[in-house]
DNA sequence: TCATTTCTGTTGTTTTAACAACATTTTAAA
DNA sequence: TTTAAAATGTTGTTAAAACAACAGAAATGA
């Protein structure tokens, strides 16, 4: 596991403990490692989780099957992130979503429940432990309440004001940088790219807004009603 | 406190924990409690959250005001129910959305840190408490995420048969009830009510699937590309 | 610097959804 | 059972988005 020390201090997980601390406590929480080859299945959906996993090397892809085996990739796992956290809060729930190696990779597995019970012999860190992981599952939930604000929107007007208005807010002021080219814009509302750039052309023309590259400006005085 | 513990009991955060037991915990958790009138503000945007609430009596809102200071109402929170949950974990970020008492309420704050922090007088269920926590916040994201698939499709026959496809693998057949009415549903996917009608029409005669009431039917051959 | 690629904006056409209005069915209440 | 109300399905019209195709601008790198 000492070789997989750089990614465990980078991952969320173990973020603010030192390399010692790590070791001792993969000890405490019996870290198990496993390899898999490319195209393995590392959890497979109706399991029923009760570990987290975390990508040491190489990378996995989770992936869903609709009703009619039609496949979709949810998203990419990197060295040092988690997967699978969430149905190991609520191990009731089978999983939904499969994981498998998209290249030959190592992964570790922690038991939630040593996660969560704080280890008799004092782990100093314990509590540290457990911040981390809460963190790291309500940062998720962040991030998707957010965009399901925006998403929930019915048209890219709408979308884009909802998107526009947010990151106006976290920046405090009426001019800013989005951090998305159009494209990665459009994927992020799930809207087509040229419909969205069409629309900013529109929303500037009726002086809503204004816009260069990627700084914005919205207007203070929206047109009464511009939903 | 003891008139609230039937309220307390029934809570996600103190599910499975005795009226004795949370009688102990609210003092090592030294809960607060604190009134409201309705209208007056719980939690304003831009503050920094270090205590989860709970509503006891009364009921409160989420509210959200965007640049141009629309505001909209994200949701309602019952008594029982817990808010700020995911904010109080990511104390470093401020919140962006606004609580306010829809009637008058009374609420009680139990301090982020001390939930976490497991106490020397060994509090039997303080691990149970982390547990029932966490899975508030993981059960969330699991709502989140599963809504997320679906609407982030751009026809309503793609959110459809994605959230159908869903429930159908879910119920573990092909034939399954839905929980929501054909405007809940809508409202759900965020689509309009009788344009759903329409397209859930459309894939009856096309023989992608069959319905009555809130009874659906998913055809084990869906048309080659029903996308 | 020039060539190439990527990104962005624009336009026209086709497809889809929103919306409104109404018919039919179902449910609940009197 | 009859009536009223609510829920659901249907249709036509209007509005909006998807899509495709292309032009110009910006970024990249040889």
């Amino acid at each position: 596991m000492e070789e997989f020390l750089p990614v465990l201090k980078k991952s969320s997980l173990f973020s603010g403990v030192s390399s010692d601390e790590i070791r001792g406590m993969l000890k405490c929480l019996s870290a198990r490692m496993k390899c898999y080859k490319k195209d393995e299945f590392i959890i497979r959906s109706g399991d029923y989780i009760h570990s987290v996993g975390m990508v040491l090397s190489g990378t996995a892809l989770i992936i869903q099957e609709d009703f009619w085996g039609k496949r979709s990739i949810i998203s990419e796992v990197m060295p040092g992130t988690l997967f699978a956290e969430t149905y190991a809060c609520i191990s009731s729930v089978p999983i939904e979503m499969s994981v498998v190696a998209d290249s030959d990779c190592e992964i570790m597995f922690l038991d939630f429940n040593k996660i969560l019970t704080v280890c008799t012999s004092a782990c100093g860190f314990h509590t540290r432990l457990i911040q981390n992981f809460l963190s790291a599952i309500a940062g998720r939930n962040l991030v998707l309440t957010k965009k399901m604000q925006h998403m929930s929107k019915k048209t890219i007007r709408e979308k884009l004001l909802s998107y526009l208005s947010a990151e106006s807010l976290k920046s405090n002021s009426s001019t800013f940088d989005i951090p998305f080219n159009r494209q990665q814009l459009a994927d992020y509302l799930s809207v087509d790219r040229s419909a969205l750039s069409n629309e900013l052309s529109k929303l500037q023309a009726e002086e809503i807004l204004n816009f260069n590259k990627n700084r914005f400006t919205l207007k203070e005085q929206g047109p009464e009603g511009y939903l």
